[in-house]
Formats: C-alpha cells, structure tokens, sequence
DNA sequence: GCCAACGTTGGC
DNA sequence: GCCAACGTTGGC
C-alpha cells in the first residue's frame, strides 16, 4: 500500500493510538477491489513511501480488519467526500491498516528491481500507479531475506537497475462498478 | 517542474 | 459505445 508520507508515513501509523488507521481514500476501483476482495485480517503489508526521494518500501503494517464502507465518502468536509454515497451506501471501502514494523532503512524501489525473485512484482511495472497492489507470497519472501540480509546498505550495484517492460495488456479491468453500491450499515440497523 | 501512463468524464 | 479532453499519480 502506498502513501505519500508527507500525508501519511509509516511513523505516523506507528505512533497513531492503537498503531492502527482506516485506510481511507482510496477512489480507484482496482484499488478498492484488492482491499475488498483480496486482504483478510492478519495479511502483511509493505507500507511503501511514493512522492519522495527515494520512493521505496519503508516497513511493514498487518490487515486489521474485514473490509468496510470508507466513512470520508459520506464526509461532505473531507477531500475524499463522495457525493454518490448516501443512505443507500457507498462504492468505496477500506481497511485498518495495523503497524509492524519499520525496516532498518528505507528499501528504495531502485533497489528493489534489482532483487532477485522481486522483478515481476506490479509495483515495478512502468506506469503502476495503484496505491493498493497485489504482492506475491514469493515476492514477499524475497524483499523480507533482502533486507534482512542488508539491514545497513546494499552490496554494490553495477549496471543500471533492469527495467521490465510494460505489459502488452492488463490482466483485467477494473472498469466502473457494474456492482450496485455495497449497503452499509451507516442510518438504520441491518 | 516535467511528463508518461493511466482512469474518468461527457459530448455525440 | 466511442473517444477526446481532462485530471491525477508518481518517478525522475
């Protein structure tokens, strides 16, 4: 999950009460549908640093609970507001996110196209501009060892970091929601 | 600040 | 349903 930590960091999840936060905002429907339909609680998370110098994956935070109606698309004051949500619901969901832990340095994503196993990963791909992405177990495992095994600096680079190519077609589309808006359990009881 | 790569919007 | 215009993201 990407956050610019200007808005929000790893550090401010780790200090918030409970080292948790609903992930809200998110207004993209691939975005929403990994939240939704992919994360259950107790999946880890790379919490990664976008829109600094470096970007790059600053530690880990777990799923902390089942996914629910994102409350700041019913918040007329807030930047998120929805003006489609109402009483019937909303389109937008979220997750708590919970603090795990913050690595020994931050893993900068220059770094990480050249960790083997980690070069198919959606976050390397030109463009990928997903604030929610799908890690695989095996990906997982290949930064955690990375890091583990270079907590301090990376052994030397030599070369350009290997920039994979595009992919010819997206494996699906999101698209708009063919879906009615999920109910909500906001007004009456359900 | 630039700009490529997207997603969304809305006229038709 | 097409597609041009527009807005956003985010690396560089």
């Amino acid at each position: 999950m990407k956050s610019e930590p200007e808005d929000f960091s790893i550090e401010d999840l780790r200090t918030r009460k409970n080292q948790t936060e609903p992930w809200t905002g998110v207004r993209n429907y691939q975005a929403r549908n990994y939240m939704r339909d992919g994360m259950k609680p107790g999946d880890l998370i790379f919490f990664y640093h976008s829109n600094i110098t470096p970007p790059g994956i600053a530690g880990l935070a777990e799923v902390a609970s089942e996914p629910f109606p994102d409350p700041t698309a019913f918040d007329p004051s807030s930047k998120y507001y929805d003006p489609k949500s109402g009483t019937h619901g909303t389109t937008w969901m979220c997750v708590d996110v919970k603090y795990v832990e913050t690595f020994p340095r931050l893993l900068p994503l220059d770094e990480i196209r050249r960790i083997p196993g980690a070069s198919a990963m959606a976050l390397l791909r030109p463009g990928s501009r997903l604030s929610v992405q799908p890690v695989t177990a095996r990906e997982f495992e290949h930064i955690m060892a990375w890091i583990r095994k270079y907590p301090e600096a990376p052994p030397s680079a030599k070369g350009p970091a290997p920039r994979p190519q595009a992919l010819p077609a997206r494996s699906f589309k999101a698209g708009p929601p063919k879906t009615k808006p999920l109910p909500t359990t906001r007004g009456k009881s359900q």
